[in-house]
Parts: C-alpha cells; structure tokens; sequence
DNA sequence: CTAACTGCAAACCTTTTGCATTGAC
DNA sequence: GTCAATGCAAAAGGTTTGCAGTTAG
C-alpha cells in the first residue's frame, strides 16, 4: 500500500528545476546515500562522478531543494561541528538520535513521531513544514561501555 | 509547587566555576532574557553593562554552560542564518515552533512533550541527555494573511 | 534564443585559538 | 601563589556571492 514514490530527480523536474547534469547527478547521490551527507561530503563524492562540479553549485543545489522543502538540513546536534547535514524529505517525521560520544545516529520509528505534527497543528495552529526533532545523550553501545560494571575485569 | 529553582549563577557555583565579574554578568543575562538570543545578542547586551567583555569570553562561557548542560543552544531552524540561539535549560522539554515567514518562535509545553524523552529511553535504550525538538513551518497569524479568503467565507 | 545555471575566486560571518596578562580562590 | 579565565588579534571553518561563460528548454 505504500504510495509508490517519484524519485527525487522527477519531483525536481515537477517543480520546474532544470534538470542539469550537475543536478541530476546530485539528486542520485542524495537519494542513494545511506548515512547523513554534509555539504563537503555531498561534493566530494560527486567530485568521484565529475571532477568539474563545484562546490558552489553543491551549496546552490542543496540550498534550493532545501527551500523546495524535496530535502531537509539536520543539525544533528553540531557532534561534528557546525557543519549541515542532508537527507532526502522522509514520507514520515523521524527523530534523530545522536550519540554526543560516539556520533552515531539512529533514527527509531514509532507512531508517536507520527502524531507530532497532528497534534501540533491541533493544540497550536501553527502549520508545520518541517521538522528537526534531534535528541543528544548516550547511544546504548557507549552506556555499556562507560560503566563496565565497577569493580570487574576489562 | 514548583520546586524552586536555583538561579543560574548558583548552578554555576555549584559546578565549582570560577564566577568571574563577567561570568555573573552573563548568567543575570542570560536567566532574564526575554527572547531567545544568539552569541552576538549576548555580547552586545553585556557590553552595555561591561563594555570591556570581549566576544571570545562570550563564546568560551556559551560553550562552558553548554557542556555542563545548563543552557541549551538552538538553531530555530535557521531562519535567521546560521547563528546558534542560546537559553537557560528549562525544567521540562518544550518544542520550538519557528514561523518560517515572520521569524516568530513558540513555545507551546503539554504532556506530549514530557513524555518524549522517557519514551525515548523506553524503547531505544538510548539516553537523551539534550533535546531539541523544532519544527519550521507557519505560524496562525501568517496563515491568517497569506490566505485573504480565496474565495470563501473566512 | 534566453533565462537559468555553472565555475571561479573572493568575500562573508560566525566561531575558535594561541598567547600574554589578570584575577579568583 | 597558582591555575583558570580574560582580552586581544589572528585564523579557521563552513557558506555565500558577483561575475562572466555555458547550457537546458
């Protein structure tokens, strides 16, 4: 039943984006990327395709999905500096969760996450259009790892 | 029944800072502060009460209070450019909801949010220790005038 | 053909850092 | 007295911008 997606590459071209060959090799990279890509990351794995592409069509490109609302710009709690992160608009609101020690992220699902916006809207008024909902602390790896049980052996 | 609250400065105390006169000046700052400000807001405030302060203690006690988990840092979606916005940390998690066209920010509490962090830890393992829950999007008063009653009745 | 997009390079803006000096405890 | 915190100035880091040339539609 899942609505079967346009890829990100049609959604730009619905919204009038001319399709350059810059762009569309962006809009692949986004869409496949399996981890969060910051900007430099973004441009240096497009660099691998076409060794011309800018950095400065990297920032443009993403700032105008970014303002397309076809991406979202994560913070992802500034683990790693001040730097953005990118992923393609997810159907669903997903919270992110980011390790402060280890930085890693994990992205649980749930129906609470569903009902935010809902209930927002509800209890407020205010029309949401995008979401960052990002908590820092202490992924369960590392709470294992900083208490190895007081007094035992490594 | 609210449990009262130390100020600020005592929690600083507490955590054996050395409360230096610009260190004091800044906590008053920031505990009464109206709005949520960024790093240069606060410099500029405390200038007007020190005008010696100087930008980098600014940055370097922001980043000391953020460490020791007693203000939070925000990025309210952006709206104003990459600035990080700065509060003392609230008692209980609250959302931010960030009018992406007049730049207005809302606070709204409710239990749903209370509820965040324990469900969180219920169901991921994982231990928040920062939250920052922000959403962008229209608040009422926008909506209001973007839609001049396209045709109907308002 | 023309407006939109790109590459380039320089600028921008916020934040950080090394170092000598000052001040809290 | 000692070590942490400050002021200063310079640099870093990520991102944006003006301009001339290129390209999609």
């Amino acid at each position: 039943m899942s609505t079967p997606r346009a890829t990100l590459r049609e959604r730009m071209e619905a919204k009038g984006l001319r399709m350059t060959t810059q762009r569309r090799l962006l809009a692949n990279l986004l869409e496949e990327a399996e981890e969060h890509l910051d900007a430099d990351e973004v441009y240096r794995l497009a660099q691998t395709q076409d060794p011309q592409i800018h950095r400065a069509t990297v920032y443009r490109t993403l700032n105008t999905l970014k303002k397309l609302g076809l991406v979202d710009e994560l913070d992802l709690m500034h683990v790693n500096g001040d730097r953005h992160y990118y992923e393609v608009r997810p159907r669903k609101l997903h919270i992110h969760l980011v390790c402060m020690k280890c930085g890693d992220v994990q992205e649980p699902g749930g129906p609470v996450w569903d009902e935010l916006k809902s209930r927002v809207r509800k209890e407020t008024g205010f029309k949401p259009e995008m979401v960052r909902v990002e908590m820092g602390g202490e992924c369960p790896q590392c709470q294992r790892r900083a208490t190895p049980r007081a007094g035992e052996a490594s």
